[in-house]
DNA sequence: CTCTCCCT
């Protein structure tokens, strides 16, 4: 039977394109058929000798394109077409395509730089933008661009947005074909839904109406497991009872997901599933999709070199394929939970692998290469502070030197199937940590709510039986045998033969040194990581007595990351394994709790502290910086004098007189000018506020700069009498109040500069009488109205009718 | 109000 495919009508200029220039881009929707039609019309039209190379980002995929195109030409795989996936291969000396996962091409340029039996590779799905499928290409690149001009590269994409990549290939041929699908109808929500709207409660609406306006299977998309099954709850005793309700995401075990997967036999049926239905895997009979518009992503977090999950909005290219599985069979429907107003501000394209991912495995490669990611084609370059929080890692790990090469102990790393975090372990270890390595590179086997201790998943993986004998906790039989599967592959790979004999936690504690946790002081159980970041395990976990660990999974909270995997480490296994990082630290710092500078003497792995002494006799100077914080934390310590010291300064800087300032502000901002060489002994909150700025202040003023401000602005007004008052700068003049008698004698206005002082002038009593800015007016006119009043209440003091020629005093008339 | 998917 010839099939015919849209794909057949572009490969004549596809042949063409690829024979002229070697390189070219297939831009074909889903269902055109190229996966399984373009590698064979490549054989048969002998565009190149040798291999021919496809890429799929899928090992499901990978297998299934080969069994397909072997069938097409009625022989048995591993003949004319072959796969080759981690751990398992079907490939002889007859075949010529052959269909690999992405990490496998890697793989086959580290070892053969030229790729010297290869004459095509194929990227298919390139528009997925795996971390590996970028790096192959852009090592495929520099192989064509130095090495191999012969070798012809395709490069297959399903989105409308292969123009970049044409641009990437030196401006290859684009080549576009139709898809076979049937058309979708879409329903968009009339307005946005209502903030106030719980999400589930939103998509259980809009599956309920899909449920009675449509007919046939319904695909309903949500971020993760939790939203699954709170929707799945919101549902159940709603819908009519033929209606079945199947949940489907990644960690369900195998058979769970076939059956969800098979179609109904009677009734219809709802799938509740995460991105994993969206190219994953095919649910046949689906003829509506609701699509709750969120999608959860991991994000890798530079600085705390932990990857975070995060829920964003579904993009369009996510929509687009979502829509797309309505499709498939017959016609269908696709429901948004959002308004086709609300459209235009969704990005276009969900970001690309090596944007968001962790780096280390990226960086080893190039490093393996010899080359830096500036100096290779990429079509988005990897993201920089991942790169190096990336190279930093494999620095610890010993696997690059200081000026970033690829050490030999890197090489060894880089040939394992591992992150290099878990290479390192199994190459330091030995075999003997093969089944820790393949616990950890793969997902937990023990579903949700289970222990954090790591020793439980080694008890399932070593000995389920017995595991299943003590412990009631669901473990996922069929990863617990995948695990020991790759295990056992592991040893016959790493070919070491070394036997270290440590034990679980040593090996963890080699593949995350900067994850050794110490429990905290107080009742929760906090940890704090060796790297400097705080873990929390959750409450009533039994794990959460152990005084130190190692944390081998955990999420990336921002704040305070919850450690979902450990075990627990005795204080001389860390010593023995980290002897030489271990430090004695002089710590010397300002302490927001106690209020007060806190100097120790701390043995330290990282941030984790094994032991703590009091630090006698810390330096002077090192106080001091350190009080500089409590400072910056507590505020200026202003005394009456001191502030009124400023306060003269800062009048003199207004008249233009060059002075330092000595605003809050500026004085905050330059403490170590002026402050440092004045704390000595200042060491608490307490301290601080029974200190005296003033002299500090006044030590920034230079001899003669000091002249000029008692000149302009003098500390003192002296009285009549010869007694020295301070003059208060604060408010809008400067002001001095003394009693009405002691200015006796006073017959001009006193002034600072050419600014009359405001004179308030005291009854005996020390009440204010009158404030005047000229006094010898005062004498002159309103005096006698106060001497009038004055006089009946204080008889025993003078009220001389001329005060300008009156004795200045502050006594009582003598008695007679 | 506990984590998507995939790969050497």
């Amino acid at each position: 039977m010839i099939e015919t495919l849209p794909i057949h009508d572009v490969l004549d200029p596809l042949i063409d394109s690829l024979r002229a220039s070697g390189r070219a881009v297939l831009q074909a929707p889903p269902g055109a058929g190229k996966t399984t039609v373009v590698p064979l019309a490549i054989l048969q039209a002998k565009v190149s000798d040798g291999l021919i190379v496809m890429l799929e980002p899928r090992r499901l995929a990978a297998r299934a394109a080969a069994e397909r195109m072997a069938q097409t030409l009625g022989e048995q795989i591993g003949d004319t077409v072959g796969y080759r996936i981690r751990g398992e291969a079907k490939v002889s000396n007859k075949t010529r395509i052959v269909v690999v996962t992405e990490g496998i091409l890697t793989r086959m340029i580290q070892s053969d730089p030229e790729l010297s039996r290869v004459g095509t590779v194929i990227f298919d799905e390139f528009h997925e933008r795996s971390l590996n499928a970028d790096l192959g290409l852009a090592l495929c690149l520099e192989i064509t661009d130095a090495l191999r001009e012969d070798l012809k590269l395709l490069v297959m994409s399903a989105t409308l947005d292969a123009e970049p990549v044409a641009r990437l290939l030196g401006d290859a041929p684009v080549i576009a074909s139709d898809g076979r699908s049937f058309p979708v109808q879409t329903q968009w929500l009339e307005r946005p839904s209502r903030k106030e709207t719980r999400f589930e409660n939103a998509v259980a609406d809009l599956v309920h109406r899909a449920v009675h306006e449509t007919e046939g299977g319904i695909l309903v998309f949500l971020p993760g497991e939790g939203e699954i099954r709170r929707v799945e709850a919101l549902l159940k005793g709603r819908l009519p009872n033929e209606v079945a309700l199947r949940p489907l995401f990644g960690a369900m075990d195998f058979a769970a997901q076939r059956a969800a997967i098979t179609p109904a036999q009677s009734g219809r049926k709802v799938v509740l599933a995460t991105s994993i239905a969206e190219t994953s895997l095919t649910i046949q009979d689906i003829r509506v999709v609701v699509d709750g518009g969120k999608s959860r992503r991991a994000r890798f977090d530079p600085a705390s070199g932990m990857s975070r999950l995060v829920t964003e909005s579904v993009t369009r290219a996510e929509a687009t394929q979502r829509a797309g599985r309505a499709g498939r069979v017959v016609e269908g429907t696709c429901y948004r939970l959002w308004s086709k107003g609300e459209e235009g501000a969704l990005q276009a394209f969900p970001p690309a692998e090596i944007e968001t991912a962790d780096l280390a495995g990226l960086a080893l490669e190039l490093a393996a290469w010899g080359a830096g990611p500036e100096e290779l084609a990429f079509l988005t370059p990897p993201n920089p502070g991942s790169y190096a929080e990336a190279q930093d890692l494999l620095r610890h790990l010993n696997a690059l030197d200081v000026d970033g090469r690829i050490t030999e102990h890197g090489k060894v790393l880089s040939a394992l199937p591992l992150h290099p975090r878990l290479g390192h372990m199994l190459v330091v270890a030995g075999p003997e940590a093969a089944p820790l390595a393949a616990l950890l590179a793969d997902r937990d086997p023990l579903g949700r709510g289970a222990p954090v201790d790591l020793a439980l998943r080694l008890l399932a993986v070593r000995d389920f039986r017995g595991f299943s004998d003590r412990h009631s906790y669901l473990a996922n039989r069929g990863g617990v045998e995948r695990i020991k599967q790759e295990a056992k592959r592991l040893v016959k790979q790493s070919k070491s033969a070394v036997k270290q004999e440590l034990s679980d936690a040593e090996m963890a504690a080699l593949a995350y040194p900067d994850r050794i946790g110490l429990r905290r002081k107080g009742d929760a159980p906090r940890y704090v990581m060796s790297g400097g970041k705080g873990a929390i395990i959750p409450d009533g976990d039994p794990l959460c007595g152990a005084r130190l660990i190692v944390v081998t999974e955990l999420d990336g909270n921002v704040r305070e990351a919850r450690i979902r995997q450990a075990i627990q480490i005795s204080e001389s296994e860390v010593r023995s394994l980290f002897g030489e990082q271990i430090v004695w630290n002089e710590v010397c710092e300002w302490s927001k709790r106690d209020r007060q500078v806190i100097a120790r003497k701390q043995e330290a792995l990282g941030a984790v502290v094994l032991a703590d002494q009091h630090w006698r006799d810390v330096p002077s100077d090192v106080m001091a910086q350190s009080m500089l914080a409590g400072v910056k934390e507590l505020g200026l310590s202003w005394s009456a004098a001191a502030e009124r010291f400023a306060k003269r300064v800062e009048l003199v800087r207004e008249g233009g007189e060059d002075l330092p300032e000595m605003t809050e502000a500026a004085l905050l901002e330059t403490l170590e000018d002026w402050l440092l060489p004045y704390l000595e002994g200042v060491k608490t909150a307490q301290d601080w506020k029974r200190f005296d700025m003033l002299e500090a202040l006044r030590g920034r003023l230079s001899w003669e700069q000091m002249q000029r401000l008692d000149q302009a602005a003098p500390a003192h007004f002296t009285t009549p009498l010869g007694r020295k008052i301070p003059i208060e700068y604060g408010g809008v003049d400067p002001e001095i109040s003394l009693r009405l008698q002691e200015m006796f004698g006073q017959t001009t206005h006193p002034v600072v500069g050419k600014t009359p002082l405001r004179v308030t002038l005291l009854s005996p009593a020390g009440r204010p009488v009158q404030t005047t800015m000229d006094i010898p007016g005062f004498w002159a006119s309103s005096y006698a109205d106060v001497r009038k009043d004055m006089r009946g209440r204080y008889p025993k003091h003078p009220w001389p009718e001329d005060p300008t020629h009156a004795d200045p005093t502050l006594r009582a008339k003598r008695r007679r």
